[in-house]
RNA sequence: GGUGGGGUGACCGAGUGGCUAAUGGUAGCAGACUGUAAAUCUGCCGGGCUACGCCCUACGUAGGUUCGAAUCCUACCCCCACCA
């Protein structure tokens, strides 16, 4: 089951609704990231409650621990965590960017000395596949060879180029795996070229060469570029990208970012930022940022966000919540993932009300311009 | 009353003549984090300045020795242990 409608568009902004295999998915969203098959800190509970509607999963960690054939036997990724809602799994191949010290990249793989045991895993783009096939995703990514921000071209096209070689061996391998049966899990390609309009543009036509693709992605975005430069990014590409296929921006992002990808055509966002953050003690308001664990906050008893609808706004006070990280109880760590999670959720329901109401344009001028007055 | 040990910056605790405004740690304060090697990491943390440098006040108290003392000497105060 698969299917991607549109209802309203406000410029390249667009409001749909996709369906896979294990439910619908509103856009634009944001996905919690669930790398080790838990989004750190949650229970799947609560995340259905923030109104997440998707999650992501990790081909690589889930590989190393508890290891593909476990997850399978278990029933697979959705049974293992009680997640029931769609989820995507990512290839590893941001791996090859975040765990450069560990890892050495060749033609037909990468080979990674596990952080885990010093054990040596080699990821191929069909080991991707196949893995991520055990793991029963509604979404696989193609593995990908992810640069640094500050690459030049020489060597982002390099990544780019033979992102585009694995894409035709990971394209190939999931149909093999597929074996003809469609409706299932789907394959989504990446566009890599790094901070290069020229061979972000090659990327993207040689990704729609290789197609037909159920959604796209662009990633190797937010990996130390300027932000300038990721927008504009989005905007060359946006032109050229299928109208009527989502379009998820890999890693992105903070509450800024969601706007600025949404207002550039990007329907689907992850970032780790939500509940990273969350652990370390930084919430997002519609106010701009708190550090929970400053002074300015003991002793409130007002909610963290009057405005929010979540657990942790409606239940607690400010005060308690610095208490919870000064004492450094685990319960504070929750409960701030739990909130930043929901802001983003609520930002992109947010977005598409707008959308559908026609109204977008507007209110996110008003709120990226606030935002950026703050300094934020 | 005697003997021994000890009193260092908010707290714990190094330091036994100059490199000491004083190692570490804790607490406190501020910041970072973007397809997760992160419940992590970084900075500040005596006071004051016409601050990448200077001045003041500081190692129980008061004196002393010395070019120079948290460090050596004397007296006193206080704390702890053991013996009476």
């Amino acid at each position: 089951m698969f299917e991607f409608r549109i209802q309203r568009t406000a410029g390249p902004a667009r409001a749909g609704t996709l369906t896979l295999p294990h439910g619908e998915v509103k856009t634009p969203a944001f996905m919690p990231v669930g790398t080790h098959a838990v989004v750190r800190g949650l229970s799947a509970h609560d995340v259905r409650r923030t109104g997440a509607q998707i999650i992501l999963g990790n081909t690589y960690h889930l590989h190393l621990r508890p290891g593909e054939e476990v997850i399978q036997q278990m029933g697979g990724l959705h049974r293992f965590t009680t997640w029931d809602r769609p989820m995507l799994t990512d290839s590893g191949g941001f791996q090859v960017f975040s765990l450069q010290g560990l890892r050495s990249i060749a033609e037909h793989g990468v080979e990674f000395q596990s952080h885990i045991d010093g054990t040596s895993r080699t990821l191929t783009p069909e080991r991707a596949m196949e893995i991520q096939w055990q793991l029963g995703a509604d979404i696989a990514m193609a593995f990908d060879h992810v640069v640094p921000g500050q690459s030049s071209p020489t060597a982002a096209c390099e990544g780019m180029e033979r992102t585009l070689r694995w894409l035709d061996r990971c394209k190939a391998r999931h149909a093999e795996l597929a074996d003809g049966r469609t409706g299932g899990q789907s394959l989504w390609p990446i566009i890599q070229g790094g901070i290069h309009d020229e061979l972000r543009m090659r990327s993207l036509e040689g990704t729609l060469e290789r197609g037909p693709w159920t959604g796209i992605a662009i990633g190797g975005l937010s990996v130390g570029e300027p932000k300038p430069v990721m927008h504009r990014i989005l905007e060359r590409l946006e032109p050229s990208l299928p109208k009527e296929i989502p379009r998820y921006l890999m890693g992105v992002g903070f509450p800024a970012d969601l706007l600025e990808g949404i207002a550039r055509g990007i329907d689907l966002f992850d970032c780790v930022a939500a509940t990273r953050n969350g652990r370390h003690g930084t919430a997002w308001l519609p106010t701009g940022r708190v550090n929970v664990r400053g002074a300015s906050l003991k002793g409130s008893t007002e909610p963290l966000d009057p405005t929010c609808d979540c657990e942790t706004c409606t239940t607690y006070s400010r005060g308690y919540l610095r208490h919870l990280f000064v004492v450094e109880d685990m319960l504070g760590l929750r409960l701030i993932s739990i909130h930043n999670i929901r802001f983003l959720v609520r930002l992109g329901e947010l977005a598409r009300t707008h959308i559908l109401n026609g109204t977008f344009d507007g209110w996110t001028r008003e709120w990226l311009g606030r935002h950026y007055a703050r300094g934020d």
